[in-house]
DNA sequence: ACTCACTTCGGAGTCTAGTCCGTATGTTAG
DNA sequence: CTAACATACGGACTAGACTCCGAAGTGAGT
């Protein structure tokens, strides 16, 4: 009780709102992760996060604004890793084919280990309506992706000069747009994944070379 | 009624069940056609639906496995006819690239005047888990497009070379993806449409002629 | 005409994502 | 400490897609 001296009390306590607050959070994070890598996105309903996570529904709605957000909540972290290993390993690859099969190969090996939850991932990416911050940092991680391409056509392009006239952050959107679309059909099992290095070769040829021979 | 002139009765009423299932159908695609039309996807409840066509919920659900498949049932119409238009078109274009542009405004036009119908329609024919007959309709559409791009590659190779070892059905689908995204993208309102026509050009060079430049 | 097997119908009911609002809890002022 | 306020909570509730099963209709056989 000494006057002049700061918070006498409470200073443990202080600040409980925010504290309780995480502990939510963490509590729905963990909740939900379990439960859709143990049951996947469709099995899972959000009462059984609620219970999970010990909350009431209202309550968890105030911290996913839906069931996409909560999915996207959860693979925003395996995206990120992903991500940056992709990023690194592909700093590696000596040829553009290998660069970007190396910036992939994480993605796809995701993709292949949690079907369902990538491709509803994949979707709320391209169709989700959500303005909420999950959604917000899964497209940031689209972004990060398409700006590697950029990055690894600039490096190759050192060596092998750009044709004049291509622009190559536009030209990395066209690459980055089918690669992104195999990425969805590996999600789906719409393809055979042993096919997947041929057939991303054969794409990223086509786009680095064209398809008609010089004049 | 002359006895022997074959069947003396009820010719008009034999195959009842059949004419009263067309009948149900042709109800049913009317009225999900001016809904849909009129207020979009999100804003029709099946119950509409089936209070408009004057059946039962439960029948509706046997006419379309889904409210989804219902929005396929009626867009597959407009689509087909998009398609035809614009293959036809494409026959005209003497390049490559006006050739493409003249495939897809058809397309285009769709998803300018119903965005979220063809929005969805986009979603369900990636994502859509779906076995019935109007979504296996969908993707022969698809399918139709993409041969149609190969097609015109198949046109244009014969002036101007295919390089060696580029596998034409291949190149196609790689074109196809990046212009299918394009269109997804148009129809999401996240692409300012007349911006469009400088993008597809940038791409369908791209894809011609690669990034880079003949070593 | 009657019956029987079979198909189709339709609305009451189910399931689940997401909302609403009265209650509880923490914070600040006096 | 108490009052007044702000914020967070949570479960009853709603909405809407979809299912289920008893009722009704249909056509064949006799």
């Amino acid at each position: 009780m000494t006057p002049a001296e700061g918070p006498p009390r409470t200073p443990i306590t202080i600040d409980r709102r925010a504290r309780n607050k995480a502990d939510k959070q963490h509590r729905i994070f963990v909740a939900a992760a379990s439960l859709f890598t143990g049951l996947g996105y469709s099995a899972v309903t959000t009462q059984m996060v609620a219970d999970r996570a010990d909350v009431g529904t209202g309550t968890l709605f105030r911290y996913a604004s839906s069931k996409a957000e909560l999915l996207m909540m959860v693979l925003n972290e395996q995206m990120r890793l992903a991500t940056r290993e992709g990023v690194l390993a592909s700093e590696a690859g000596d040829s553009p084919v290998d660069a970007i099969m190396a910036l992939l190969a994480p993605q796809i090996h995701l993709s292949l280990e949690f079907p369902e939850n990538t491709a509803v991932y994949q979707r709320e990416i391209l169709f989700g309506s959500e303005r909420g911050p999950y959604r917000a940092e899964a497209l940031a991680r689209i972004s990060e992706l398409e700006n590697a391409i950029a990055d690894i056509l600039a490096r190759f392009a050192l060596v092998s000069r750009v044709r004049s006239g291509v622009d190559l952050r536009g030209a990395a959107r066209t690459m980055f747009s089918t690669l992104h679309m195999e990425l969805i059909r590996v999600s789906l099992g719409r393809e055979d994944p042993r096919a997947l290095p041929g057939t991303l070769r054969a794409h990223v040829d086509v786009l680095l070379y064209g398809v008609l021979a010089p004049a």
